[in-house]
DNA sequence: ACCAATCCTGAAAACGTTTTGATTCGCGGA
DNA sequence: TCCGCGAATCAAAACGTTTTCAGGATTGGT
């Protein structure tokens, strides 16, 4: 802010025309001749003019960033969706809000309230909101979700129930048929999906007369220390693999199982969700359920920034669903086939 | 966006007051009458007003948020530091802006023009920037760096060259004496530093006539992908530790290490640098120098935000040096005695 | 030639706030 | 009684843009 600043006027006079004329002849507008705009072109460029966004904003009723709500930066997963939706909205001129709530209800709330203030456009990772909220803020803003879906409300999912499928499937396969599953938590509409998947995977085996058996180890907070109270568990249940909510779980899961002495996967098969980008790196290396991330937090921004239908037609236009993304298992070290005896 | 907006004019009008006075008691400014303060603020509570941003901006020429320019979101450091920013700059009522850049030193430029447009104020993590660039652009906005100094332009360092130094002891005092250095990109301003360090600590060792070798593996992307090239070059250089640039480098390392046979600690102890949340969650367990990553994002913002002095006093006040935070090495599982013969 | 239609452009209003000069009011001193 | 002064308030200007409305010029049809 100083006083080398260049605004529309300047164009004006230097192209010779009108304020007018030079906001239509940049917004790319109808009705303004070509000549013309080639010379508010050439002269804005000249004087390396910036439209005040501010001003615009307050002309046009908010408008040119979008809000993004993401439950741990600290999460790789949640990180990488963030990476993708900035990349995103930067891409289309637009600037990137970033708000974390720490995995708090509170705090998202707080945080939620504070950004609608800001904003008219959000994108809301895995909020642990209620619905009825959800909605709320739905019908005052335009949002888009993420790992979460509501009627109504466009939103970008995983294929949680395919990717537990998958899942079991490879566990099945190798033999295991006392296979523990180290839950999200309660309040997470994805353990939620998971859940699902896993009863209907494990329904379709057992019709097959195949023996499997799950069990619940619990709901645990989605960090590395959740895992490790995890990993006792699923010691003490006595399972030969563990399938974990994600990665960060099965980061902690992995190290405990390392300390109390149980080979992986020797002893205890573990299959992670998400395969965030150090899940390669570990050793073992871990197998787990690919999440793409990033195209998650891209393909948000572009439902977001979908026209929105011509006031008229709205009844017309089929409602936004939810995008769901296919995931894919990962095979790599920290599964094997189910230890004998 | 919607009808039911309340502006500043809604107030004025419940209280009974002009839109001037309203502006002034909620400012808490002076040359406001108590018992009128009063009521104006009843009344703003009571409608739900919110002042509008884009106005407030456009009259006091730009303001209400803060950009972060980040290297990377998917490298747990900067999320860290990311995250820390973010919850610092929501504190004080201002919204963060987030810009990763890939690494690239065009995007960054790219980055660093677009925001510079939207906003006054920005934090530059690790800036791959020129020192000329910086210095323009602090002319024009206030900025903090992280990770980087340059006179007359606050910023925030991690005291790199005692973190080297605390690395260094520590392996030397494990009898190693041909350590290999994996370095960061040429034009990291952490790995100038850290190589700084490094030959300060060597020299100090020397003077004590004990005997040490430093080999320089090179420069390498502060990826994972960059560690395994570092290992087999360690590896080949006869090495018997190896200080690393990065957490996400070691990383890379590690898994090598492992790949080519080479256990860790017995046959090779390997020190990492910033203490990611996953480096104590490792197999073995990363030794590194710890830099509260969190903690460098929030100092910044509140240097950022640090009253700017009066106009007149300028020259007396102290110049905003660099904000130097201690680090401390953790010593885990990965870093053993020198293997005998 | 004239009228209508079309195309382009400009003047001015509007957006919601902060801030700058007035203006009013009450009060103490002369 | 009158004057001046400070305190509290207000009306209006300004911020830089988009957008509406109206006007002028050019064209085409008759």
């Amino acid at each position: 802010m100083a006083e080398g600043v260049v605004t529309i006027h300047d164009v004006a006079r230097e192209a010779g025309v009108s304020i007018a004329t030079v906001s239509r002849a940049l917004a790319g507008s109808t009705t303004v001749a070509a000549a013309t705009a080639d010379r508010v072109r050439r002269a804005a460029a000249a004087l390396g003019y910036e439209p005040n966004r501010a001003a615009r904003a307050l002309v046009t009723g908010r408008g040119q960033s979008v809000g993004l709500v993401i439950p741990d930066l600290e999460n790789p997963f949640y990180s990488s969706v963030a990476k993708g939706m900035q990349n995103r909205v930067r891409a289309a001129g637009l600037t990137a809000i970033i708000a974390d709530t720490d995995e708090d209800v509170d705090r998202e709330r707080e945080v939620l309230g504070q950004l609608a203030a800001d904003v008219d456009r959000m994108i809301l990772a895995s909020p642990r909101a209620a619905d009825a909220d959800l909605l709320a803020l739905a019908a005052r803003s335009r949002i888009v979700l993420i790992n979460r879906s509501l009627p109504g409300v466009p939103a970008v999912t995983a294929d949680n129930a395919d990717g537990i499928r998958q899942a079991v499937g490879h566990l099945l396969a190798l033999g295991h048929t006392r296979i523990g599953y180290a839950g999200g938590p309660a309040t997470s509409w994805s353990d939620a999906e998971r859940r699902a998947g896993l009863t209907v995977a494990v329904d379709a085996w057992r019709a097959q007369d195949r023996d499997v058996t799950i069990v619940d180890l619990g709901a645990f907070r989605p960090g590395p220390a959740g895992g490790v109270a995890a990993a006792d568990l699923a010691i003490a249940e006595g399972v030969t693999a563990v399938l974990v909510f994600n990665d960060q779980l099965a980061l902690g899961l992995l190290g405990r199982l390392g300390e109390r002495g149980v080979g992986v996967p020797e002893a205890m098969s573990v299959v992670g969700f998400d395969d965030v980008p150090v899940a390669r790196l570990l050793a073992p290396a871990l197998t787990t359920v690919a999440v793409p991330a990033q195209r998650m937090g891209a393909a948000a921004v572009d439902l977001l920034l979908a026209e929105v239908p011509p006031e008229g037609a709205a009844a017309r236009v089929p409602e936004p669903g939810p995008r769901v993304v296919p995931v894919e298992l990962q095979v790599r070290r920290s599964t094997a086939q189910v230890p004998r005896g």
